[in-house]
DNA sequence: TAAGCGTGGCC
DNA sequence: TGGCCAAGCTT
């Protein structure tokens, strides 16, 4: 069976183009390609990339990670943003010590069956990692499967459906079906972006429906994100920013001058409530086990 | 299903 | 300047 058409086109261009970045490299191992997809969640390639090399420098394997308490890996997440996923992070790679014997699993179910992971890291574990042919959708591929194939603007919300568009994409053979994977992620990264993408530089504006419609606006169907000055979301941040960096610290002593003291009371019962924090005879601190 | 969840750079 | 955006997941 010929490559789909699409395929045909990214597959050479991501040869020629493709970046040089870290959990590319041969032999980079499930578990760094594990830990990168972590941080890569909703968090941008450049502010990722020393954070990863720390981590895994710290880190080396599930085991080790899962062998300290889990207060390090948020200490160590730093400001990544959604500090959840360091809580998640250390919880997996107990699990995989656990159930896995250490080794990050290759099946896709079990990857679903750890913490913090979904359709995309579980998938994109399997492919990357392990060679594996499974369509890989994330926020790029969905942009650039709407504009080329459904020739759309911007996505629809997100559907199981997105994974049978990728797959339909696929070649048969599972190394090129890793390669198209990532090239069509890569695409949407660099070229098919979504503010301004770059038509003139796309290897397949002649396949592209949304190009060859005349690039029309339809409606924008993604969901806004809320504002965040003043919002709980930076209550959290500044609490465990706080505890971060000064330890443990009783909770009148946690934010004395935030602008909203019920705000930072919520915030900080609903970090106790996500596992984030933990209090000892009204003395807050981050989770020690 | 839709809302909640950090942080910072960019245009 | 401030809204938009970034390799999503959980509930």
């Amino acid at each position: 069976m010929p490559a789909h058409p699409l395929a045909a086109r990214l597959i050479p261009w991501y040869a020629r183009e493709k970046r040089d970045l870290p959990w590319r490299a041969p032999g980079f191992g499930a578990w760094g390609v594990l830990v990168s997809e972590f941080m890569l969640q909703q968090t941008p390639v450049a502010r990722v990339i020393p954070r990863l090399e720390a981590w895994l420098e710290r880190w080396p394997t599930p085991a080790a990670l899962a062998a300290d308490a889990p207060a390090e890996a948020v200490k160590q997440w730093a400001n990544l943003g959604y500090p959840r996923r360091a809580l998640w992070l250390h919880r997996a790679a107990a699990e995989i010590r656990d159930r896995h014997n250490g080794v990050v699993p290759r099946d896709v179910d079990a990857l679903l069956a750890l913490t913090g992971i979904g359709d995309y890291t579980a998938r994109a574990v399997a492919a990357f990692a392990y060679g594996d042919r499974h369509p890989v959708v994330d926020t790029n591929t969905r942009r650039v499967i709407a504009r080329a194939v459904h020739g759309r603007a911007q996505p629809a919300a997100p559907s199981r459906r997105d994974l049978d568009d990728m797959a339909a994409l696929l070649p048969v053979a599972e190394a090129e079906a890793a390669v198209v994977n990532a090239a069509t992620m890569e695409l949407g990264a660099v070229i098919c972006t979504a503010r301004s993408p770059r038509c003139d530089e796309c290897p397949v504006r002649d396949l592209c429906a949304w190009l060859n419609a005349g690039r029309p606006e339809t409606p924008d169907l993604r969901r806004r994100q809320a504002k965040y000055e003043g919002s709980d979301r930076q209550a959290r941040g500044a609490v465990l920013r706080a505890l971060r960096d000064g330890g443990a610290l009783p909770q009148e002593a946690v934010l004395p001058d935030w602008p909203d003291a019920l705000q930072r009371d919520r915030a900080i019962l609903s970090l106790l409530d996500d596992g984030l924090v933990e209090t000892e005879d009204g003395v807050l601190h981050l989770p020690r086990s």
